[in-house]
DNA sequence: AATTTTAAACGTCATAATTACGTTTGTTTT
DNA sequence: AAAACAAACGTAATTATGACGTTTAAAATT
């Protein structure tokens, strides 16, 4: 029943940031960089990850990870998939540690995506060279990574349809237009503004504040905020058949 | 970075089963009883699960653990999630394991659910001593087997809304008011048959056959099929902010 | 100070979907 | 032939959606 082959538990973290200023989905991927004496080995990036440690849960593991990424901690976070297969590598530390030794380990990983504001991370002297990259211009990924990437985007846009989270990547206060620019850029489709605007100031949990914009060269658009309040009454128990 | 703790990789199955009969959805447990000499160690209801073998997929390792409690392939199957905080036990074979060496065991498990008729699962025999329960009346549950389980019912609620899964859950041919049934079974909720009737059958997927009920003691039900086919081309690439 | 520019905000109308009910129909059983 | 009853059909008010046209308010320009 034991196993032969050494397994390597780990977590991946999917950071999706939203840019409010060139509208677009970003996802946060660190450099892989690997030369031998003569040849580049890998050039390319990947996700951030790193082993599970002894006692810690999984969920505690992916926050670790996010916060020596980024600093940050209590952002929207979702395990939204397992990956295992036996043949999967992933992750730089693992790539040398196998190399030292031998080649007969099994990464299983627990894959988590982020939610959050690339304006909330300082990416200066970060220790990772981290980047930003918009979700549809994708550079040379490394592993498995690019699948999972792709998944947990499939699952951002499911569940934005379904759930309030798209509220996590903007302001307190914001626009409008600036949801509606979100939800074109998640889901990469054109929205008519003047539906999507009755359709939102509509909703009770939508609250229209006494501000407007400020410092911006056109008429100033009226700020909103959302009542997760609201929302958790108004969806406590109440399911709808919308298929 | 390697792991002092043994770290234990399996997977745990959720069997959902709709009883068309009692019109009820159940779940597959199996018994585990454990005695040492004078005393009853645990006789509760888990999961069946088992370790991911070396060289296979944590897909296959789910399907081989159906087959084995229920025979069957091809059945609706969904990873929804992993549990592997550091102090959690799974499945018998564990325990059976560590009581014999020392407990310094992490078990990480890849949780399915699956989808399928409950008339499709011969129960004679069985050597698990598998008995199905009402997701509403689940009896004593062993480890954390019944958060497991709550959490893949409240996923397959959620897709059950979304994707037409519920189809996996019927005979090829059925009636309108059993789909209602069925819907009302997972949601836990009533829904007007007269509206649920107009939407199903305004739905182009779903295709009125040349048949009735038969051998049936009161004025026998139209039959209806769900074509696949025509589903998927209508959903390709379509999202709709129904938020 | 008046004019232009432009995003923000509002309005309309036809169609489709939903909600909440009442009524009829077609078998089987009595 | 009548009763029983689930299946199946119908209706009307309300709400949501899709596809557009129009007006407004503030800033920038003349």
């Amino acid at each position: 029943m034991k196993s032969e082959k050494i397994l390597n538990l780990s977590v991946d973290c999917v950071v999706f940031g939203y840019d409010t200023n060139t509208k677009s989905l970003n996802v946060l991927l660190i450099k892989r960089f690997l030369e031998s004496e003569k040849e580049i080995l890998v050039d390319d990036y990947v996700l951030t990850g790193y082993h599970v440690y002894n006692n810690e849960t999984l969920d505690d593991s992916a926050t670790r990870v996010l916060k020596e990424l980024t600093g940050l901690t209590n952002q929207y976070k979702k395990q939204f998939k397992a990956f295992g297969n036996p043949d999967r590598l992933t992750n730089p530390k693992d790539l040398i540690w196998i190399e030292n030794e031998e080649f007969n380990l099994r990464t299983v990983t627990i894959a988590y995506y982020f939610l959050l504001k690339t304006e909330d991370v300082d990416l200066k002297d970060n220790k990772f060279d981290a980047k930003w990259f918009p979700i549809n211009a994708l550079p040379e990924i490394g592993f498995d990574h690019e699948k999972i990437i792709l998944e947990a985007y499939e699952d951002l846009k499911v569940k934005c349809l379904s759930e309030p989270i798209i509220f996590k990547l903007l302001p307190d206060k914001f626009t409008i237009n600036e949801v509606q620019d979100l939800y074109q850029s998640i889901l990469g489709i054109e929205i008519d503004n003047r539906n999507f605007r009755r359709k939102l100031i509509n909703k009770k949990y939508i609250i229209a504040l006494d501000e407007k914009q400020v410092g911006v060269s056109k008429k100033p658009a009226q700020l909103y905020m959302f009542s997760m309040d609201i929302y958790n009454k108004m969806f406590s128990k109440n399911y709808l058949i919308s298929m």
